[in-house]
Formats: C-alpha cells, structure tokens, sequence
DNA sequence: ATTGCACACGTTATAGCATAACGCAATTGA
DNA sequence: TCAATTGCGTTATGCTATAACGTGTGCAAT
C-alpha cells in the first residue's frame, strides 16, 4: 500500500509528529496545532486514525500516544511486527523490527488457531543517556 | 517474592477479576463492587496496584483492563516476558512466556544500551472460535 | 505508655484520553 | 443530476486515571 496525498489536517499532524523528538499524545498535537486553527481532538483524531492506517504514524499504546514512523518514506506495515523501546524519562523511543520474534510469536498464536491482527511489544525504561 | 496476605479490598477485586470470563476496566470492577461497599475509582485501582505488584494481576496496555494471572498459585514475575493473545470478539485471553522472544528482545536492548523495566507484549486478534 | 511511622482506606475533585452524533461542503463517478 | 464517499467542524459525552486531603489502625522503638 503506498501512501495517498495528505490532506491539510493529516499534514498538519504528521509535521508535529515528525518534528516532535518523541512520542505526543493526541491532546498536546492538539495544543501544538491551536494557532492553526484546530479546535477539538476530533480533528486529531480523526487525522491520526488515516495517518496510522497509511503507516507512516504508529500508536504507544502503554503511554497513550503517538510517534512518526522512524523510516521515512518506507510503510511500516511491510516490516512485520514493530517494537519500542521508550525511555521513561526523556521520552525518546527506537524502534526496530526483528522476524526471528515475529516467527516466534506467530507460531505460537498458529499453534493456538489464533487469527493474530494487530500487535504490540513496547518495551519501558531507560535509555543510555538517562540510565547514566 | 511471594504474596502478602491480601487486605479486604485487595481480596474483592481480585475475586472478581478470577471469576470473570475475561479483562475487565477498573470502572466494570468498580460496579461490580458497589454492592460491596465500593463508591470510588481509586479503591479499584489502589487494589490493582498491589495486586499488580504482587504480580497475580496481569494489566493489558493495549485495551485498558486488567486480567487475573493464568497462574494460580504462582508468581508471574518469575516467568519472564508475559505475551498476551486478546480476542477482540470474545475477550478471552491466553498467556504464555517465551524465553527465547525474551532473549532476542533482551539482547536487542542490551545492544542499545537501554534499560528495560517493563515489557509489553499483546497480541490482538480473534480466537478459534471467534473466527470461525 | 507514648510517640512516630507505615499502610490501607474513604472521599471529593480534577485531569487526561477517546468517541458519538449531528450537519455541512467538496469530490467523484454512474 | 444524483448518489455515494470522504473530509471537516462543532457540541456533547463517556471512559480512564490520579491528585490531594484526611481518617484509622497496627506496630516497633524508646
């Protein structure tokens, strides 16, 4: 699936979630777009919802928000299952993707007759600068 | 560690977490124990803390709820990473730990230097029944 | 015995996250 | 033209979680 042209409100999300140097909820991208005239978190949701459906945004779902995909320009959706690790203290997030853990899983829930559709591994806590 | 003897509140939540079929909120529990004398949030969610902590009480990030542990009896801390398989028709959920998706998550981070504390796995999807 | 501490608990209020439901405007394609 | 789709704006509401305050109880140290 390749991403469709942004409408006003997804660019306007996307832009502060790229500019962003960590993951922002859907309240504080609303704060960040007030000058540009956004109103209600139905306009950031409504924009998250498309912008995580093309790939290019992903959800944190233990921190309640939101990341611009660290690969520009690729979809995620083709990298298998994405992981996080997010600093508890400064925020910052690295994601990676690693297929010998998809396997792992996958063949478990097949084992169980399990029709996996969207998961989710968020590993919290220190990164280096802030374990120091 | 092993489980303190639970206080009353503790006890309540957890029966009711036991018997469910599957997750509940904080706020389901909560009405199931105003009969029990329960009027606010923060008697649930102090008593899920603990429990929590005792690690007998599973929290799945992903739909907001809280599921008593598939191991009576034992301490989930000592198993490694919990994954969770949710089925988004039914609600059940299966548990299971798999050291060596452990290891490969474990390993990814150490070469980050990142310091993990806590580990979310959730795989969401339909059940065998549920996608029959 | 009294003091000090830790812990569980109760209550009110508030903060933070997410969606329902309505209507309007622009676009597209039959 | 008409209908269907999609994005947008607004108001209202619901769900999730915690802050801040005070009370009572048990227990250990002096």
């Amino acid at each position: 699936m390749t991403t469709p042209q942004l409408t006003k409100n997804q660019s306007l999300v996307f832009d502060v979630l790229e500019k962003a140097e960590g993951p922002l909820s859907a309240y504080t991208i609303l704060d960040k777009l007030r000058d540009h005239g956004f109103r209600a978190p139905l306009q950031v949701y409504r924009a998250l919802e498309k912008l995580l459906e093309y790939g290019v945004v992903h959800r944190l779902e233990s921190i309640n928000s939101f990341v611009a995909c660290a690969h520009p320009g690729e979809n995620c959706h083709s990298h298998g299952i994405v992981a996080f690790a997010i600093c508890e203290s400064c925020g910052q997030v690295m994601e990676f993707h690693d297929h010998e853990v998809d396997h792992r899983l996958m063949a478990w829930v097949r084992g169980q007759k399990f029709k996996p559709e969207k998961t989710t591994i968020e590993i919290r806590g220190l990164c280096e600068t802030c374990a120091a």
